[in-house]
DNA sequence: CGCTAGATTGACATGGGTCAAAGCGAGTGG
DNA sequence: CCACTCGCTTTGACCCATGTCAATCTAGCG
């Protein structure tokens, strides 16, 4: 027995299921025996220890893969946008909660055993599943160096950077961010008062302006990037 | 041409090569053609930029994966041990700077090219691969939840029970790290002087002793991963 | 025996965590 | 249409941990 599938009723809609074929990823082929799902804001896609019986892809909305601390504290790993594959790397178990932070995020789930039966045989599918852990790769090194810089206002620029390279491959400037300020908080390991504080001070820095609470327009990239003092 | 077999004129030694064959690994039965290097303290094994033409294989030794911000600041972003591959994620050019930070490392370089022409018609050597990306992924997500820590004792001490784990599988107390202060303080992206105090506050707390300046013993594994506040 | 890189320790300023309070905004019910 | 409410966001006050600068200590090596 799978973890979402089972956990949530709401079955595919054609609507869902239509907006998952309209884009091309590595496992379309296995799109027909896909269980899609619309989940709300707080939703467990999948919980640490849990048996890993699916492959998941995120089709729209924001999911955060996280582990909790002893201390209560959620500690996140990975942010996961539409487009993205998750829970590839687990063994038996997964090691992470799949936690959804956008109301109406859409996932996908591919049952793991059929594929990895398949991949058996299959060097093509092989090679996708290679195309998938190294997007996967990509995305963790790119978190590293935000986690690698010492202060804030440097994490959260270098965090709104990433954000309109995912989101809109880089050609916008607007950053619609799907996530909250406690979110951001739990990806970047700062307090939710440090991230608004850096994101204010970039405003008044003339790095960045605000469109609305979670729209932010870029204005310096490259000083974002810096995170250069005054 | 390649990077490091080109810069580096040592030549492979019957020892060298004896201690790679010794040693079982997912591209092993391209050792034939691999090109083994001995490696001095400081050495770059390839450049940010480089054309990335082979992939690496750590033999002995230690090394890490890092870039260079542009206040001379260095990010690292992974640490390779024996037994760790690194340089197949790159693309056409290699987006890190790999340096060896432990005297006599030995470097095994198998031409990319080759392997990669050969993965097209072979499933076990895809198979391989996914496994090496597998292995990275979880060595950069370890990291992660390691930089994801708050105070820098929780950062000592979580990252001394990873090398622990890497280099002795966890069964041993003792842990021979293989890197300065300096390059931990890279590593965990705070400052030398931290991870010395740091290390003697663990040792006053009673949860680690000292054999030797890099030679650690560790006391109570759980307070470690824990960073209990007395 | 001195040299030098690495390691530790101290003094000091500050960035960010914590606690507390107030502001804001969207959805809900009257 | 408005008032209410509940999350989310922002701001302030305070203090500790950590970065920085500087000095000292240690160990390995010629």
């Amino acid at each position: 027995m799978g973890a979402m599938p089972s956990s949530t009723p709401t079955s595919p809609t054609n609507f869902t299921r239509q907006l998952l074929l309209s884009r091309s990823h590595p496992l379309q082929r296995f799109d027909p025996i896909a269980v899609v799902t619309t989940c709300r804001h707080g939703q467990e896609v999948c919980r640490q220890g849990q048996a890993a019986n699916y492959w998941y892809y995120l089709v729209a909305g924001a999911a955060m893969r996280c582990v909790t601390r002893s201390g209560g504290r959620r500690q996140a790993v990975d942010l996961l946008l539409p487009g993205d594959f998750f829970g590839l790397i687990a063994g038996k178990e997964h090691d992470t909660t799949i936690e959804v932070v956008a109301a109406g995020t859409i996932v996908a789930a591919y049952p793991r055993q059929r594929i990895e039966t398949q991949a058996q045989s299959d060097l093509q599918l092989e090679v996708e599943i290679r195309q998938i852990a190294s997007e996967t790769l990509s995305r963790l090194q790119t978190q590293l160096l935000i986690l690698g810089r010492t202060t804030a206002q440097e994490k959260v620029g270098a965090f709104l950077l990433a954000m309109a390279q995912r989101l809109s491959n880089g050609q916008s400037n607007s950053v619609a961010l799907p996530l909250s300020r406690y979110d951001i908080a739990d990806y970047l390991a700062v307090s939710v008062e440090t991230v608004s504080r850096a994101l204010t001070d970039l405003r008044r820095r003339g790095l960045i302006t605000f469109a609305g609470t979670r729209l932010i327009e870029i204005i310096d990239r490259h000083a974002l990037d810096e995170g250069d003092r005054e």
